[in-house]
DNA sequence: ACCTGAACACCGTTCAAGT
DNA sequence: ACCTGAACACCGTTCAAGT
């Protein structure tokens, strides 16, 4: 075939495939041949447009981390009925951020462990700290909020912590484990106990840094 | 050579050389030829003591988890003193957590991710659930404090948030991001940046939980 | 039981060749 | 510029063969 008068592929497309074959079969399903098949190309292709493999799954992660909804922290939010506050739209942004890692759970581990160099990663960085400086944080502590936010939702959308239980009484030896007892009941409700955890999490979160809020204020 | 009198590898060495190589390489540095050649011996032999090679990633990780301190849930901690609380138990274990995991970063992810059917990950579960529930938490709430500590806690060892920032002005576009003129000044201090906001968070997750805990009290 | 080398079906990436 | 097939240096894992 050769070069073809118009390309047949396009960074667009080939993270728009790649996020959907990750979503349905996770990242280990790709590999470049396979990724390349499914655009209708061949393996070597994708280097004219990306320079590695990794770059392909930095892309998506990206992409991902675009979805998330960040109008919480506009200046104009909510005018009409007069009640924004940083407390309630970092609980509202997180509960957004979370949900949107749930939904494409596969690229998490991609989007958590990189170092956030992308630019939806800087547009939410600058989102939150603008608005918690607005909001009349000190600069230091709204990098902070910024930082510890992210640690606290890429941590639950990443394991799940029911998950690490098995729905077998026996599993459990008293000896070894004294308090789980009734540890196996948690694998039937992975789900809850897992939103459950999160949103004690971030709740005492926002309720944290009230307390600190209150003692800046102060002075 | 075939099968010599004494074994060669055990599961205990194998898990040895994996975290020294893991620790030093990074875990992309695996392979198990290269993880044999380490030991002496050629790649298959490692299938008579390991399943597949993830199982040996999890058994590293395991080893790891295990290394986090827990004492400071124990019973009679602190008898002398008499200053044992929830909080401060809570507080300690997470900066002890933390630390081990970030002695060991390349192997966060595979900590990180698995489900936690470790027996290491269930023995910290143990831990904690037993010193909430001791302290008073119902064990609904119990359960949610070790998963949501979990969460916070890989979270903040798995990626850096402020390696997420380059140390040059120019990479932050005021008309995209508005509020990250100071950014570049992160890149300077990564170490600090990041150690602050845990320390932020990990303080306002507990001055939260205290928030409830005297909710719960009161009725 | 525990090691070996050979083999299978893959990988990511490079590169010269085609238009 | 953008695609191709061939090739390189790897992978994880299986398996028959050895003792």
């Amino acid at each position: 075939m050769a070069r073809p008068r118009k390309p047949l592929l396009s960074r667009e497309r080939i993270i728009e495939t790649a996020g959907v074959l990750i979503d349905a079969e996770g990242v280990e399903a790709i590999s470049t041949r396979r990724l390349a098949a499914e655009l209708g190309v061949s393996g070597p292709s994708l280097y004219n447009h990306f320079r590695t493999k990794d770059e392909i799954l930095e892309a998506v992660a990206d992409a991902v981390q675009a979805q998330v909804d960040l109008s919480m922290f506009d200046a104009g939010a909510h005018p009409e009925s007069g009640d924004w506050g940083w407390d309630t739209a970092l609980h509202d942004w997180g509960v957004a951020y979370r949900a949107t890692l749930k939904a494409h759970p596969h690229i998490v581990p991609v989007l958590a462990l990189g170092p956030g160099r992308r630019p939806a990663g800087l547009r939410v960085a600058d989102a939150v700290f603008g608005a918690m400086v607005r909001a009349g944080w000190p600069p230091a502590q709204a990098t902070s909020i910024g930082a510890l936010m992210r640690y606290f939702v890429t941590g639950s959308a990443l394991g799940s912590f029911a998950r690490g239980f098995v729905d077998d009484q026996a599993a459990y030896d008293p000896t070894d484990y004294p308090h789980l007892g009734q540890a196996h009941l948690l694998a039937e409700r992975q789900e809850q106990v897992d939103e459950g955890a999160f949103e004690t999490g971030l709740r005492a979160i926002i309720d944290g840094l009230r307390v600190q809020f209150a003692a800046i204020a102060e002075k």
